[in-house]
DNA sequence: CGACTGACTTAAGTCAGCACAAGTCAGCTA
DNA sequence: TAGCTGACTTGTGCTGACTTAAGTCAGTCG
């Protein structure tokens, strides 16, 4: 094949413990939990739409495009993970209702998903894709970085994959 | 980042067209394209290992904790999708064996792996997960940020979501 | 030559995720 | 009182993701 003139992109680099990589097994890896968490495309798409300021249930599945079986298995897994909160809320001359939110450890993954939907926009699309978020203070466009805590950015080829020290004390952290 | 309060995390506002969010359907959205292209459990787990600098057959399987059959057929999908690419290669005295390598485009997953991890780091482990990344000339940790255009670091509430105008005439992009 | 290894494939069966269609049920409205 | 609406649940059946176990096949080693 054509594989010559197209360097390999460049890959975070194995050190210490973890260098000789066919010595440990990455089976407490919070990547794979955390896919086991969001696993299915339903999750996704429901914690989009959360996203989206959707809250209520047939909303859910009709904005995610989902059966409304599926729908109520979803959001209740994702309750029960303390990714959503079920709020009872009630308008006047209306009868209760079920308001589903994002909590902050279900908000926390929107890193994530912007970094998905960058990556859907720049790779599976002709054009950029169809939405696009931006800072409203300034109206830039805004993306999804890597940067070390000195501010650096970097890329993948300029880190170090390590095994942080936390027997007994803590730098600062 | 002491963010624990009662209040609901803030949401990106919608904008524009967007604005009433009855009046459209996210069917194009870029992260539902993602989706469909890792969804699986072991495309995802495959990709890591891939960031970790696999590159055979019988590595990714064990080192994914997958079995065979499912390696090669997601190994396949990966890289007719154009993530991976499968070289030949033969060291002195060995026969012709095949690696599997992470293209651009796999390794555009970077941000998105990170950030999933970083959240299984920080909301699914006790104590902050077991490998983590490191700015290689600085020994920083690296963080997974949003940032807008013009430098300044942002939270889902300072965002909004639009519909880029890509009607005729494209600025620079 | 036969054994072994790496990279798979084939077979058989389980289970989970999904859709569609239909039913339930509480409470408000006419 | 009857009907409607929102928020589900139940039943049925399909497809696809996964497993284990076993087979294939080319090439290298003793």
């Amino acid at each position: 094949m054509t594989e010559t003139e197209n360097a390999a992109p460049a890959m975070p680099r194995l050190t210490g413990v973890l260098a000789p990589r066919e010595r440990w097994q990455a089976n407490a890896c919070s990547l794979a939990k955390a896919i086991d968490v969001v696993s299915t495309r339903s999750a996704f798409l429901l914690i989009r739409e959360a996203f989206y300021g959707t809250t209520r249930f047939d909303d859910f599945a009709e904005r995610a495009g989902i059966s409304e079986p599926v729908c109520a298995a979803r959001l209740r897994e994702l309750v029960d993970a303390g990714l959503l909160t079920r709020e009872e809320y009630r308008e006047p001359g209306q009868r209760a209702r079920r308001a589903y939110r994002l909590t902050d450890k279900g908000a926390g993954l929107f890193p994530a998903l912007a970094a998905l939907m960058e990556w859907g926009d720049r790779w599976l699309t002709e054009d950029g894709g169809p939405v696009e978020f931006r800072h409203r203070d300034c109206g830039e466009p805004v993306e999804v970085e890597l940067r070390c805590a000195a501010g650096h950015r970097t890329e993948p080829g300029d880190l170090d994959l390590v095994r942080p020290d936390r027997s007994g004390y803590h730098p600062a952290r």
